[in-house]
DNA sequence: CAAATTTGTGAAAAGATTGCCAGAATTTCC
DNA sequence: GGAAATTCTGGCAATCTTTTCACAAATTTG
């Protein structure tokens, strides 16, 4: 498994494959924005076709994710039941067996954060909506565009923070999580645990702008609104330890929305 | 026709539509603090039961979104040909003058992507499945529950795995919807947050010419026509970034009319 | 071609957002 | 309990965004 091949390069890797998309895509997306990933992301593909779980399952592994595939509904439930261990599921609609819309409420109160994904034949948009409707986070329609696949992979792994990895460098910082030590060009820098944890959420989003209220609901862990500016003002606390005078900036400002981490 | 148009911002439009003037039942005021947050969705409903019709809008309206009630098929054949200013369109099968099926045979070819959602009566299945042959995207049968009206409006919209897609392209420009970001040709363009709005519009509606007014009305979220030329302006500034010196325009003037994004 | 209409441009005023600070409230630790 | 560290609030200043307006440029019309 070609865990730590950086993502960047996969990338490259995709602009060579030709795309099964029915759109033309850009070319390669020119993702800069998945920087160093420590750990891999386990996806379970409940695919019953054969060559499609077999491109899906290939173009994951390429990019780094740990991909196992299940033919059929029940065996699904069964080893989701058993092994708690993925970060995603990847489901056709029309199993043999469990088809995918009971498959999907059966999982859903056991794991009511695992993000899935469901694959849909074209021109069948109410079955789309009925999986929405049912609790899939995302739907994808035949024929599958591999730069869309990836994306939106990406976004479901982001969103809820997915796996954490242990530890994770943007530029020149470096973020361990599990002492809880983060390091800038040698320099350690002390972060308070709300500090901490601000930075945690940006390190997760790191190349993505995040939303000053997305930010307050996973630091503070609320579900509403900022009613303060607290998240500017622990934003300058966290820009004064990590960003020192004359080091090239990591946190930026996306005015109107939030902020962004990275190099640029 | 007992409209209920008692609404003083409906004045101007009344007076510019030469047709019968739907209802407009859209809530005023441009809130600039929340258009950041959720762009307010509108909703088109042509439904000729005038109860129904208020129901719908009545509840759809208490949950945020911006409706406007249309009573037969020409009529809503013609608004939405003169502005492309829906997010979903709710539809009665059994319509005067155009019914519902011809309708979306219509309007497809011209918004491929506009969620559409057919409320058919009970056992009309034959009816059903012709709405979604003909390009529907789900269906709901009377009598409607609220809890389900609600779930597949926003299962229809959701902006990622609805049928709004997380990430567009036209040409060499890539659009990310969920995170805000921009590329063109590997730059990244950084978007105030009105000039991100219009910039999506025109994304949603790629090859397809956008009315001022229907621009003015999304972005702005508002229910009148522009008395400045702040639209002329705002496509300058998302001009100036888009489209670079040497770079073939995607952004192209439609004369008297608006404007258009595509590769041309 | 000139007049009329429509669209593009620059600049400045008005409006909002963000940065920054000082101090108050809360929690942690001894 | 008290000191120290951390978290939070509110206000003002700096900065950026939005809007308006006057005029220039481009296009259409007569």
């Amino acid at each position: 498994m070609n865990d730590l091949s950086s993502i960047a390069e996969a990338d490259k890797i995709e602009s060579k494959i030709k795309s099964k998309s029915p759109i033309q895509l850009s070319k390669g997306g020119t993702n800069l924005t998945d920087f160093n990933r420590t750990t891999t992301r386990r996806v379970l593909v409940v695919e019953d076709d054969a060559s499609l779980a077999g491109f899906l399952s290939a173009e994951l592994q390429d990019h780094g994710f740990a991909v196992d595939i299940i033919r059929d509904g029940e065996t699904a439930l069964n080893k989701l039941m058993e092994k708690s261990a993925y970060d995603l599921l990847i489901l056709e609609l029309n199993l043999p067996k469990l088809d995918g819309i009971s498959l999907i409420k059966h999982i859903r109160p056991t794991f009511p954060r695992l993000p899935v994904l469901v694959v849909t034949a074209r021109n069948r948009t109410e079955d789309k909506v009925a999986a929405l409707v049912s609790g899939a986070d995302d739907c994808l329609t035949k024929p599958i565009s591999l730069a869309e696949l990836l994306a939106r992979v990406r976004a479901l792994l982001r969103r809820n923070g997915g796996l954490i990895p242990i530890s994770s460098t943007v530029g020149d910082l470096t973020f361990h999580r599990e002492d809880r030590r983060v390091e800038r060009n040698g320099r350690r820098i002390e972060l308070t645990p709300r500090e901490f944890a601000l930075l945690d959420v940006m390190i997760q989003n790191a190349g993505h702008p995040v939303s000053r209220s997305a930010l307050f609901e996973r630091v503070w862990n609320t579900a509403s609104e900022p009613s303060t500016n607290i998240v500017d003002v622990y934003m300058k606390y966290v820009r004064d330890k990590v960003d020192h005078p004359g080091e090239p900036r990591l946190l930026h400002t996306v005015r109107g929305f939030g902020y962004e981490l990275g190099p640029k």
